[in-house]
DNA sequence: CTTATTGCGGATAAAAATTATCCATGATAA
DNA sequence: TTATCATGGATAATTTTTATCCGCAATAAG
């Protein structure tokens, strides 16, 4: 493995993978004409993603009644409520579990003087502090809605990319059976 | 291992334990008199943590001037400069590294249809959304002072665990040579 | 009714990151 | 000189993330 002068280490709080490919789709999914689908496997080619995998994220989603899903030949996914109901913090908790970024071990209990559990009721400041940063954190993705993604997208994005992206959901969704609007 | 009836998945954007460890740390070294130190094995007992992995966090924070380090015997850490110029920011990003949360992999380009570079230079809109987010988080984070969490602690803390820890500190520092307030 | 397509869930495997240990080295106080 | 301590590299153990596969249920179309 080759060393440069100062090889930085890369280990950052990190979000996983799944968390672009999800808001990617769903933004996509945005784009589908009334209660149409896109197959999964449709939006694994679009992003050039592994598409079993991806479906995991995308059950993720359905789960979290982010997306509702179609069994059967002409299924797939479609958002389950209007872009404008869905903000970024749906998507990333739904895709990365609700728990908070830092978990106090409680590591201030662990040391050779063993107090009595009664000591330790007051949460630990840390924890905190550290979790009213991630309050302001969960608070900004939850303003960002999937509707201001797309609608920044078309009016500041490149046409071409504006374009392309369209004509695939064009070519890819497929319409549905059940007429009205949708059902759960 | 024990499966009870539906495990969470319990996969989260994750905070690594060494910045728990860090600013707790941290904060324990604001309780030293004057350019004491306290040693790494110290600290490393006083949270119940291998001693041999505390020191690789302590690195971090001493390669970032949080901290300081003094060689030899009577050695040990002490703040590289007060409390209240020290933010858990400053930890976090030392200890964790300063990229972002989010990392835009760009999945936008990797479909079958591979347009021109010039398409993408506008960036990537779900990009921009997640960094402000983290914008916002790590604004929080620069508000919460190092001298906070201690004041607070004292101010609120339970006296038992207060007294334990200060005792603990009286007990483990180590007063050093160089009598100013401190050199690098 | 059969067939083909699709999402779902479990099991499992491969890859990567995190956590942890060990040892050699240099610094330094006693 | 010796003992203590931080540093940094190498390495191992563990956990998490990423990825694949297969059987199953749902369902549209023939």
């Amino acid at each position: 493995m080759i060393k440069h002068i100062h090889e930085f280490e890369i280990n950052t709080m990190k979000l996983g993978e799944g968390v672009e490919a999800a808001i990617h789709c769903a933004a996509m999914l945005a784009g589908v004409e009334g209660n149409s689908t896109l197959a999964g496997a449709a939006m694994a080619e679009a992003f050039g993603l592994s598409p079993s995998y991806l479906l995991k994220h995308l059950n993720m989603l359905s789960a979290a009644r982010i997306l509702e899903s179609v069994s059967g030949p002409a299924g797939g996914y479609r958002l389950a409520r209007p872009a404008e109901r869905i903000s970024l913090l749906d998507i990333v908790l739904a895709v990365e579990g609700r728990e908070p970024a830092f978990r106090c071990g409680e590591i201030r209990r662990n040391g050779p003087v063993r107090l009595d559990a009664s000591a330790y009721v007051k949460p630990c400041g840390i924890n905190a502090a550290m979790l009213k940063a991630e309050r302001a954190y969960r608070a900004a993705l939850a303003e960002a809605k999937l509707s201001d993604i797309v609608a920044t997208y078309a009016a500041e994005g490149d046409p071409r990319s504006l374009a392309a992206s369209c004509a695939f959901v064009e070519r890819h969704q497929r319409p549905q059976k059940s007429s009205s609007t949708k059902q759960a």
